[in-house]
DNA sequence: TGTATAGTTCGTTATATGGCGAAGTATAAA
DNA sequence: TTTATACTTCGCCATATAACGAACTATACA
């Protein structure tokens, strides 16, 4: 399973570099907030384009922070669980405090609670006007 | 004095861009170990050009990370204290507690441990030549 | 089958970043 | 007041990164 070798300042530097973005740091905290998002609700919250949000995912996911499993032809995405490393697990922690009153963030939630309830389907063929 | 108005992510994505490189990372360790240093002792450290110590310890010090206080010639840096806020104060234990056991931080502090020894007037000497 | 859909990967472009040396600034020493 | 020293700022270059659209992959549905 994990390995539990001791964290070396390239797998630090890897987390905080992937942390230092604020879109990755906005999905982060929808994940915080909604436990489990697909990638085509992550599109539509951020407004940016299918590829961009997918390599995003991708920075996260080489860093452990979040983890993805596939439902068909949706892929979920959702913060890294008990398997993470203790460094990852508190970070996300800090984050998480940091960020509680960040007005962008609430607004970003509110977007979310709006997301949720529309049909994921006709959600992914807005997407795929872009 | 300090404003304490809330975190943005602005802000927090700034500290974590920050803390994203290894050098700085470097920077900041040995700060905690050390609590003070001078800048020559930094460049003595990690090997690189004034200039690129410089910016380095700019950039720490535009998130808040870190503050200097001139003496004479010499610029001394130290970890941002009771003034920092709390997720300044937070991230920096977090790092301390993620980076305890990495070897290139304990190697660092062996260095730091000569480089403490030497004449300060000799090691600026020794920058100056590069 | 074949076609549509949800994501990912690839190639390109614009900008950001880390590195350096040269020039500039401020303090100390001669 | 001149010279040296300890940094910092500036200008440059090479590489890294974020963004996009086009092409690709895998699953579902007709």
């Amino acid at each position: 399973m994990a390995k539990y070798k001791n964290n070396c300042i390239k797998d630090i530097t890897n987390i905080l570099k992937a942390l230092g973005d604020e879109n990755r740091v906005r999905i982060v905290m929808a994940l915080v907030d909604k436990g489990q998002l697909c990638v085509c609700q992550i599109i539509e919250l951020l407004g940016l384009a299918p590829s961009t949000v997918s390599k995003h995912l991708y920075i996260l996911r080489q860093a452990n922070l979040i983890e993805s499993n596939k439902k068909g032809r949706w892929v979920y995405y959702n913060l890294a669980g008990g398997g993470a490393n203790k460094s990852v697990r508190k970070v996300l922690h800090w984050l998480q405090e940091s960020l509680a009153k960040d007005a962008g963030i609430r607004e970003d939630k509110k977007l979310l609670g709006k997301i949720l309830k529309e049909d994921p389907e006709r959600l992914c063929l807005k997407m795929k006007k872009r």
